[in-house]
DNA sequence: CAATCATTCAATTGAAATATTGAATATACC
DNA sequence: GGTATATTCAATATTTCAATTGAATGATTG
């Protein structure tokens, strides 16, 4: 009868949502998709890949569980499938970070001082927002800030930094963020403007879980 | 220079984790050696594959990050590289459950009543241990039993269940506890109890969450 | 120091995943 | 209805992965 032991199965299925999750354009994609739903067209402009690579990317994801497609107009856009994909990359990300040595040599390796690298909490930030004593930069894109974005935070793309630089307040401690934990801007805002003598730190991961973490969102 | 993004080289590790743990014959090692360290040998002897090929996929874990080796006189025991790698397991199986048709239809398909799949929680049966009211049943083998077990099981392998069916007390209610959360023998052996009137019911996961948890463990 | 046992290595084969290209489909807009 | 746009499909070439086999290595035992 070609029955399988039930557990040979489900660790098929299992192994099928990480050999989707083992491609590193599809971790992208999952990074892109953690900030909100997308088109096939703006993710692949983001990631800089032809639109067919993309598309089949993200159709090997839906049937992995990872993603859905829902079309709207001429669009078809994807959005994660649920909470736990986030947690999935998240813990996958852990284990790379405790026990492969690589990770440890690229972060350093990036980034000189290793202390620019401690993050700011989410509850950090959100009891030093009320106070009103601390500058919040979204650093990422001008469209992905307008799909939403910390209250009160201030959108200055990585580009236009350094002419910006004048206008922020040097009392202020600056807290900067963008898409998750390894998105690479918000490391490079810090440590610039910690080189032009600003107290500046990240926010830990990034957007989507201050999403996921109840935090309100402001959108324009 | 060929300096490329740091996050792409980043996701690249990340990615070399998920591929890793995207084989069911990897899963299932990793399931065994949730349970304690373990020599290649035992290892193979439990899967039932060839020894050389199971080497070789412990030896592409190791490379990344997944399980580690340590030489023992003539044997080389592996173990998990630490507690995250359970994590990961556990996320991955979460979006699979939650979002693969496929799983729930296996699950269902094997074990025909539901209700006989809702677990007793950890914490329940830390609680009624104290009571004496239950019995407790390890369906593992043997040998596995002997390197560890929740104090006060029974050690009862499901080829011998129904040879001692009556030496267990009907008015007792029954937990059964095996491998993991999918580790077939404790279903089977719940619905093999109920078959015969017991009051039985499966432990949530199953021995590494349990030590994970911080609980007791006797082994003989 | 030879014999034995556990593990790893190396080479081969077959299977699967990936990128690429151009064509096909579906929807919106005029 | 025709055209432009977004997405998917199909076919192919390339690369990577996995299983198998037998030989090689390393450690223990007598």
């Amino acid at each position: 009868m070609s029955s399988p032991s039930p557990k040979l199965a489900l660790f098929k299925q299992f192994a099928l949502v990480a050999k989707t999750l083992g491609h590193p354009q599809r971790l992208e994609l999952i990074e892109q998709l953690g900030q909100g739903p997308r088109s096939v067209d703006l993710l692949a402009e983001k990631l800089g890949a032809p639109i067919a690579n993309v598309s089949q990317h993200l159709q090997t994801m839906r049937r992995a569980g990872l993603v859905a497609a829902e079309r709207q107009g001429k669009f078809v856009v994807y959005r994660l499938a649920d909470d736990s994909v986030l947690a999935a990359m998240k813990a996958i990300r852990r284990v790379a970070e405790n026990n492969l040595a690589e990770v440890d040599k690229i972060v350093r390796g990036y980034f000189e001082e290793r202390d620019s690298l401690e993050p700011v909490t989410r509850e950090e930030l959100s009891g030093r927002l009320r106070d009103g004593m601390v500058t919040v930069l979204d650093v990422r894109p001008a469209d992905e800030f307008a799909l939403g974005h910390v209250p009160g935070a201030l959108n200055v793309p990585l580009s236009e930094l350094d002419a910006r630089l004048a206008t922020l307040d040097p009392e202020k401690d600056i807290v900067a963020y963008c898409r998750g934990a390894y998105c690479v801007m918000s490391f490079e805002a810090v440590s610039r403007l910690r080189a032009q003598g600003f107290s500046a730190r990240r926010l830990e991961d990034g957007m989507p879980e201050w999403v996921a973490a109840g935090n309100a969102v402001a959108s324009s």
